[in-house]
DNA sequence: CATGAATGAGAATTCATTCAT
DNA sequence: CATGAATGAATTCTCATTCAT
């Protein structure tokens, strides 16, 4: 998991026919796009800065993708595929609890360990998601589902409580997330002085431990 | 409270010395770039778009609000109290599971009802709060910190099992905010026939009603 | 003299039909318009600022002078009689040389102390002057006129080296101006250390004693 | 040193690395900017009409200097260099007396087949030279600092009377300027029939001429 | 592949001025 | 006398994008 997870984290993948360069570049200009996107959102960020960072010219960079949203879309597609990764590895072998905890433990390390993308999701998501088209989203709907039919039927044959799959799903999404991109401003809110025991992945077993307890 | 969480939605209260046109006018514009603003985020709201939704010529608007920012900040400002009403109603009087268990209901609603406002701030927040004065969130700061060292104190009494309050505080802010922004994109991530059988409401309960079971 | 140069420094003759409140604010209108106008040129002076600074409102002053204008002509006729003062005491009966140097050390010293008024008046003139009205210089011409013919008589008559008179007055009044205008400048060009032994009257003291020496 | 008083005249030396055409555009900007900036100074001047003036699209100039402000520098720092070319030319070995004379009337050549250069600069230096870095005045400084020295030497030596060497040199550059720019206007303020009889040189000449008589 | 040059459409402000009260 | 409200025109500057080389 690890591996892709970590690897290729913004690129897709090589088309054919295409020079060695031209991967090079893809890849890099793909990466300061994401610090760019990431922190200022799609408006805010400009190509001019990113162009900047990747070392190329405006002009050669508009080459690659030859319009702001042509970059920002190939960015997300190549993002959305990722952020799907952790589920792959649900289980339906493994024991049910356990296979859920560790699924949310592995969805809060990625989100720790890649906050940049956790922000450009998200953001792009508050907006409404205008740039994220339906063919996107189709393989990650087909894990989605698949795994959503496996923890019905874990919940059907009561080898865990019952618990709206889908829901249990968002649910996790939402928490991870939340301790990627809203970690600064909650000690912001808290004040810098606030006593806050436990570890966020403490605090999700409790909690999705005492909800899967039978 | 439903009172002072519809009613002035978005102007914060007339201040002194103002006309009665000038606080017409205030509520007018706050309103629209409340629009505005969630819509396309700080960047990408154009105050040319919210003085025509307004019904006023931009320079008029600026009449009001001299800098984008300043609009801006002051939505941010009237909405941050705003977020922070149903944290209030946490009665210490009361029995610790009912209370915190009607505290996300009434979260959850403000969420719903309220979702531009929503959507504002956790845009802000995902851009790490640029706009967000220490001054702005101290009263917030505040409230936070005595209902938090009242779920201490429920917990050290025995009376709820352990939970780390903070922690229990910002599970409740991600989960509910979730399905103010996250709702539309969520269909779409599911696909629309994805049968989600339980309500945002019965799921929020069950999870919580089980890490607070005794 | 000197009455005349300290006193009314900025005002006008009070008019006809006034009010005293009316005489009062054209007063502390045309007041702060000298410190705008002199620090930022016409262009660069905003009525706003003037209005802020006389604690009167923007339309308020604009009852008064009822164009930008207007306001900046009226100060120019003020100024332009003041500055032609020092030179009316120049006396036919008295001693031609020391007429002339006394000439310029009046002039040298309402300069300095009025460096706003100076200011303004250069500015004016570099631009090419085009907001002075031919009557407005009418009266200055004339006691020029006079004066020039006072020191070509006594150039006639031998009585000071032959001279220009026309030169001579500009000279004194380029060099005079420059006093005012130029001097941090001046400072910043021949740097903070430069040993300037002389005091600028010693300086032109010696300047025109030595052209007027017989 | 006439060559390069006429040659250059606004644009400073092209830069290492330029472009044909840029090295062509920089100049019809500077060009243009000087019209404007010495016609209405650097707050009436507007962008839209140097652009226009240049031949090009605003955004065209922009892309060149891409601030108001740091066109305005670049002109000024052009012609800082340019006004202190004459000095360079006084000759320690030359007769001192008529060394200083010739200086005057390079000065006054140069200020008069300049005009726009002079008003631009004594308009800077009007407002306190808001816009004049220290590094900008340095090498400007050393010619001044070597050449007030020079003076000096010739005075203590005897060869011409005492007299503050700064002094001499501002008011040389005070009176010069004074024919570049106030020229039309002094027209105005004597009238047009005014009998001047002498030339600016001669009067010159006959001023400076008598002080550094011996 | 790469880039310098150029641009048009808009962005936020500023500001003198007008108008009704 | 005085002012709050409103505005139109202009101004500086940004930016994605195009074009020629």
């Amino acid at each position: 998991m690890s591996a892709r997870i970590q690897e290729p984290r913004s690129g897709g993948e090589p088309r054919r026919g295409e020079t060695l360069i031209q991967q090079r570049n893809r890849k890099i200009i793909l990466c300061a796009a994401l610090d760019e996107f990431s922190a200022h959102g799609f408006h805010g960020a400009s190509i001019a800065n990113i162009a900047r960072a990747a070392g190329l010219s405006k002009a050669n960079l508009l080459y690659y993708f030859s319009r702001k949203e042509e970059l920002y879309r190939a960015l997300l597609t190549s993002l959305i595929d990722t952020w799907g990764v952790p589920l792959t590895s649900l289980d339906p072998d493994g024991d049910p609890r356990e296979e859920l905890l560790s699924y949310v433990r592995r969805k809060l390390q990625q989100t720790r360990t890649m906050p940049r993308e956790s922000r450009l999701l998200a953001n792009e998501i508050l907006q409404g998601g205008p740039h994220l088209e339906g063919e996107t989203l189709e393989s990650l709907r087909r894990i989605v589902q698949s795994k959503t039919d496996l923890i019905r039927s874990w919940s059907a044959a009561g080898r865990i409580p019952h618990v709206d799959a889908p829901h249990l799903l968002i649910s996790i999404w939402a928490l991870t997330q939340n301790y990627a991109d809203y970690d600064s401003q909650i000690r912001r809110l808290l004040g810098e002085e606030a006593d806050i025991s436990d570890t966020p992945q403490t605090f999700l077993e409790t909690l999705y431990g005492s909800l899967l307890a039978s």
